[in-house]
RNA sequence: GGCGGAGUAGCUCAGUUGGUUAGAGCAGCGGAAUCAUAAUCCGCGUGCCCGGGGUUCGAAUCCCUGCUCCGCUACCA
């Protein structure tokens, strides 16, 4: 048997009806980094993703194109993996949860689950809204209505299945805290604690099939399908060979690493754990949850509509420089701004200034002074040996910061080393040198090269197809450690390369107008026209009890009196507003807010925290038209 | 309003369990050098570490409180 370490690393599943974006992106390359240091480290690795393919959507969606489920998933997953590809991910297993042998195994576990008496059924009456595919409690309701859509959900007397969650509420708290690496980053865990404080309910985990057909059927109850949470989390058991290959199953479990964004927190460090504790899985040992990328500070998710493809940067920028980029400048854990100038700036600074240049000065004083032939080193001095001290201390103080999760500060670490290589080329300036002293300077060149090589080596999980064109062009030694001093081969060819990193040329910066002109889209005449603006007076006005912002309005017309309801209690008191003269919108179709109807829409000029009303100069009788 | 995050050098941010003169990168200024991708190297920072209290021998770091900004959400037709 050999001895190496297991290493394994997950990604959340992808619901296989979403357009990868970079949050997908980020979270697989991530994973991949981790796992490719993994490998070059010789731990025996594995890197599972995939997709998540049942679910009413996904029914939907294939109804709506006349497909079925499966080939319409069998569409969307190629999204991912020609993705994946692109942004060169190593995962060891891509997985989909309609193979069968996931669907297998999440049956037996239910079964198991169903036997051991972890799951009940119970008669359940509530509001289910089709949109949100859950329930929601009449106080959830506004005003009979959900939420998130505004219709009127169905109620729905049905039985269903329940996993009892509950009663592992404790155990989980104690749990947590009794491994403080078990969810990270801190503030997450403590997250997770705080909402640990209010009751843990069961969780229903069946949805009948008349409602929805696209999941997995429950194994004691066919007119059912499972929740699509309890199918997909199984994946990453199931990934590795839970329930079918048990030795291999055993050899990566328990997991090193679940990575996930912070918007599922809950899912996974609340019900994945209970469903473990119940099956009897030995608990993962870390969750990390990471934050989000913005896009000059606004959030990118599938939920807005400033998605930029992470394929877009890759044809601007090539694949490894992309994949540079977000590992150096995000903080695990916390939200990171990408700008095309931040990227740019550290693109141009540190790979093509600092690191691509010193390949290139390095091997064309080879090329040119030694025929392209690798020196042999001589005798070495302080300057060689401080440099060659950090070297061999660099892939452990690499692989601390790895482990420690801080991956932007082992790029750092890194990229400091390569900048004391260019240092140590200005100290002993090997160009001057070599014009009195050959021997010495091919001492200079060779450590200067061989320093260059390890910090190459210590990237290539980062940027793979770069690293790997790096090297070959160097003689290497096989048969040493690739983490130790002396691997490159003196005596033998070396390679000349085109510069690896090509500076970017900024394009010129647009005059710093900080005030964004606001895109106006140009409107006819005839659309003004149907806006019906008219002035109106306020009669009466009152706040709303147990809202903090709205008010009532009564307001005269002309031709009636009709009820407004406004957000402007913040500005305005009932009082001071009494009698105003302001201008409303009259042809706004009706609305309900907080169960009182609001019959029009009064308007105010607002910037910032200011906001005043528009009202009228002078006087006019009301429902004077504006325009 | 609720929940979450953040306020440290011109900009982007680090600051581990509280401990010596608070750091890096970028930008800027001055210089050296010319092997190299107009790259590199050296030098240059009196920053109320958001304000106010408190705990402590000692706080950017812990506690309380206030302010500001951002995200999500809710009651801003």
């Amino acid at each position: 048997m050999n001895n190496r370490k297991s290493f394994y690393v997950t990604t959340p599943i992808y619901y296989v009806n979403d357009k990868p974006h970079i949050g997908h992106a980020y979270t697989t390359i991530l994973a991949d980094v981790l796992s490719r240091f993994h490998r070059d480290k010789n731990d025996d690795t594995f890197f599972l993703t995939g997709t998540d393919e049942h679910g009413q959507k996904v029914q939907e969606s294939a109804e709506a194109r006349g497909i079925a489920p499966q080939e319409h998933c069998d569409n969307m997953v190629k999204h991912f993996k020609e993705n994946w590809e692109k942004l060169n991910i190593t995962n060891d297993f891509f997985i989909r949860t309609t193979f069968d042998f996931h669907k297998k195994t999440v049956q037996k576990i239910l079964q198991q689950l169903w036997e051991k008496g972890e799951i009940y059924e119970s008669e359940y009456g509530g509001y289910y809204c089709v949109g949100c595919e859950r329930y929601y409690t009449e106080k959830e309701l506004e005003d009979g209505k959900c939420p998130q859509h505004q219709k009127e959900p169905e109620y729905i007397k049905e039985k269903n299945y329940f996993f009892k969650m509950g009663k592992y509420q404790d155990w989980l708290i104690n749990y947590i805290q009794l491994n403080p690496n078990f969810i990270q980053p801190e503030h997450r865990k403590n997250e997770v604690l705080g909402f640990l404080k209010n009751p843990l309910n069961d969780l229903c985990i069946s949805r009948p099939k008349s409602r929805l057909k696209w999941g997995i059927e429950l194994p004691f109850d066919n007119k059912y399908v499972t929740y699509v949470w309890f199918d997909a989390l199984l994946n990453y058991v199931t990934g590795i060979g839970y329930g079918q290959d048990q030795e291999k199953f055993n050899k990566f479990w328990p997991a090193n690493y679940h990575l996930i964004g912070k918007d599922i927190v809950t899912t996974h460090c609340v019900y994945w754990p209970t469903m473990m504790k119940a099956i009897g899985i030995p608990m993962p040992k870390t969750i990390y949850a990471h934050g989000w990328w913005l896009m000059d500070k606004a959030k990118m998710s599938k939920s807005l509509n400033n998605i930029v493809s992470p394929l877009d940067l890759i044809d601007t920028y090539g694949v490894d420089s992309v994949r540079y980029y977000l590992i150096r400048d995000m903080m695990l854990g916390q939200d990171s701004n990408f700008t095309e100038d931040n990227f740019t700036t550290r693109y141009n600074a540190e790979l093509a200034n600092d690191f691509g240049n010193l390949a290139n000065r390095v091997t064309t004083l080879i090329k040119k002074n030694y025929d392209s032939v690798v020196p042999f080193p001589q005798e070495t001095g302080d300057a060689e040996n401080d440099l060659i001290n950090t070297a061999k201390t660099l892939s452990d103080n690499v692989y601390k910061k790895i482990e420690d999760f801080k991956l932007n500060q082992a790029t750092d670490e890194i990229i400091s080393f390569i900048r004391s290589i260019n240092k140590y080329m200005e100290i002993t300036q090997p160009w001057k040198l070599v014009k009195t002293d050959k021997e010495s300077t091919g001492t200079i060149l060779y450590i200067a090269t061989e320093a260059l090589r390890l910090g190459a080596q210590l990237l290539h999980p980062i940027m793979p197809t770069k690293i790997e064109s790096l090297l070959k062009a160097l003689p290497l030694d096989d048969k040493k450690n690739k983490f130790s001093w002396g691997v490159l081969k003196p005596g033998e060819k070396i390679d000349a390369f085109d510069s690896l990193f090509p500076r970017i040329i900024k394009k010129k910066k647009p005059a710093p107008q900080k005030q964004k002109k606001p895109e106006i889209n140009l409107i006819t005449f005839e659309e003004v026209g149907r806006v019906n603006l008219i002035t109106a007076k306020v009669l009466a006005a009152e706040q709303i009890p147990e809202t903090n912002k709205l008010l009532k309005l009564s307001v005269d017309t002309g031709l009636e009196k009709r009820q407004i309801v406004a957000g402007i209690a913040d500005h305005y008191s009932p009082e001071e507003i009494l009698g105003k003269n302001i201008v409303i919108v009259a042809n706004l179709q009706p609305a309900k807010i907080r169960g009182v109807e609001s019959q029009g829409m009064l308007l105010a000029a607002k910037k910032g925290k200011k906001l005043r009303l528009i009202t009228i100069d002078g006087d006019i009788a009301p429902g004077a038209s504006v325009g």
